[in-house]
DNA sequence: ATCTAATTTTAGATCGATCTAATTGTAGAA
DNA sequence: TTCTACAATTAGATCGATCTAAAATTAGAT
């Protein structure tokens, strides 16, 4: 394999030159640059990233540790902060910890031996902060995304999560529904926790009693969010609406009342969060709060580069609204008479 | 930051020993070991995997090119790669090249500039072979996974998507079914072309022509399918049975179907391809054929093991059969007199 | 032609590990 | 005691880039 010493002898420079035309740099003369980078395609090239890695004090590398590959979220979240800091020629390395603390640490460690120069995190639910101590002692820069440990002292980027729930909330209460349920996830159950009392926030600004709304949680599967729909909306005086967790519990939803023989929005309404690209494909399409996850990755990877400029900075939180995405499955409720 | 120098210093050893102990080599005594280890706490140390990787000549990292991570069987796919590498102390990197030429051209080169042991890839269509001259130049192990590319000499890991688009397709004809149409997508023409062959297949081989089942292309979300779907049913004499290109289009077409009125599984037959973690979780349960995306991915941490060992082995395809996944939305077709 | 300032190029040290080959220590056999 | 294996440790060179500070070149002004 050639090195540099390779093409500056073909191209009859210096090492350093060649170096220089590697990285861009303004200080070489065009012709040179032309001489150099003919000479690197003759020789068959291949920058070295771990030896530059080893002597300069940027590895423009950036660690994206997230809980699940496998929802479009986060894949929308690794657009966004691509967006971002691919233009600044920071590659993005992603590690999906599949909910799995050892797995995490495992990947924080290997990310740190490979010094990268940021890192963006979505900790696994019931992370320590002491889990970034390392990070925090060797001075590199961790920005948190859409999930927040407690005690950690580091920028967020997010969505308030108990608004969002509230307007969904809203949303049903001001088409009339004053009977609605609430089918929550296990996932993270921190995060579900803030969507019920936000929830609860909506219900009780119309006075209407918190308690009396049916509630129940199911794992996180299309099969499970049908059974748990089924079930609450099998009784004597059904709710007419359900906010759901997140799309993919209003995607199970969805099933369950189809099985019932119901169709969403309008025998009964479904509001979902999130937005994923499947809500708008849904059949019918999908009511949900838009979380913007693309939005919230440029966020972070804005936070980022920030915080890459200038350590010292104060610790900033970015906490979006959740916008509502009126489609087809939220309508008044049907009357008695109908 | 620290490095062997300080561990060394503290420890009251040489560098070099250190080093062994990092890598966990058996020449060193189990005392000094634990001197050492004991030493490394102590002074914080970070291992550089740059300095590694820049001495030694394998970096222990393998990349992973994949055209759509949020299609959940390239995670399942990912899962059974690490299930095979990890343990060998290979780190995988993933690459989501969103079925962009660009970026997959990108991350071919920055995977070479990281010298990856070898590389695990899912082309791009239409990738020429020439995509890849640079790591066959080198001697870089490649493996081709679930999408091959012509006149490539790589060992490739798959299903015989043929046999599998006609096995789904015997399993209707075997319930009874003798109209049934193919709802194809348009995400891999390649891909598509070959499942629909399989389709033509089993039709021909019960003495029946190809040529008067219904046939149609969407494109790949739920929506699209869902409205092929309603096309290709609302006619005089519809299909009893559809095979779906997979998972993604049979829920789709469920959808679609829900819409009409009609009930998978019941009034319209349904098979989809991949068996991904939703299939069993959908409902009804879909039947479906499962390609197995984890073991796929196990055999190609394999084929790259053994090849990383010896370059020179015969070129290996391991290809394996997609198998029936009975579940509740295929069933003997309605009788008129019902 | 000479000097100054700006531009372009370069030599040599350096980053932090691994590798090779040689050295030291230790146990058992003669 | 001496020799032979074998186990454990190490010095010094090395990987291929970047950095620093100095040198060479060029352009512009006098």
């Amino acid at each position: 394999m050639t090195t540099l010493i390779d093409v500056a002898k073909v191209a009859g420079v210096s090492r350093a030159t060649v170096s220089l035309v590697c990285r861009g740099s303004s200080l070489v003369a065009e012709k040179t640059r032309l001489k150099v980078e003919r000479a690197m395609v003759e020789v068959g090239y291949v920058y070295n990233r771990s030896a530059a890695n080893l002597r300069s004090s940027l590895t423009n590398t950036v660690g994206l540790i997230i809980p699940d590959i496998a929802n479009p979220i986060y894949s929308d979240l690794l657009t966004g902060v691509e967006d971002v800091l691919n233009p600044l020629g920071k590659a993005v390395f992603i590690a999906d910890t599949n909910e799995s603390q050892e797995r995490q640490s495992h990947f924080l460690q290997r990310m740190l031996e490979m010094r990268v120069d940021g890192l963006i995190v979505s900790m696994v639910a019931g992370t320590k902060s002491a889990a970034l101590t390392q990070y925090i002692h060797i001075g590199v820069p961790v920005i948190q995304v859409l999930r927040m440990i407690e005690d950690a002292p580091f920028d967020y980027a997010g969505i308030n999560n108990r608004l969002g729930a509230r307007r969904a909330t809203e949303h049903l209460l001001d088409l009339g529904h004053r009977h609605i349920g609430f089918v929550g996830s296990a996932t993270s159950p921190s995060v579900n926790q803030v969507r019920y009392l936000g929830f609860c926030d909506a219900v009780r600004s119309r006075n209407l009693s918190a308690e009396s709304m049916p509630v129940i949680t199911c794992k996180h599967s299309f099969a499970a969010a049908a059974v748990a729909t089924k079930q609450i909306v099998s009784v004597p005086a059904p709710p007419t609406g359900l906010v759901c967790y997140n799309d993919l519990i209003a995607f199970g939803a969805t099933l369950g009342l189809y099985e019932l023989g119901l169709v969403p929005g309008q025998d009964i309404s479904l509001i979902g969060f999130d937005d994923i690209e499947a809500a708008e494909n849904w059949r019918p399409p999908l009511t949900t709060m838009s979380i913007e996850a693309r939005q919230i990755g440029r966020h972070a990877g804005t936070l980022l580069t920030n915080r890459m400029k200038n350590i010292d900075l104060p610790i900033c939180s970015m906490v979006s609204e959740a916008i509502l995405k009126k489609r087809d499955t939220t309508a008044p409720p049907k009357t008695k008479a109908q």
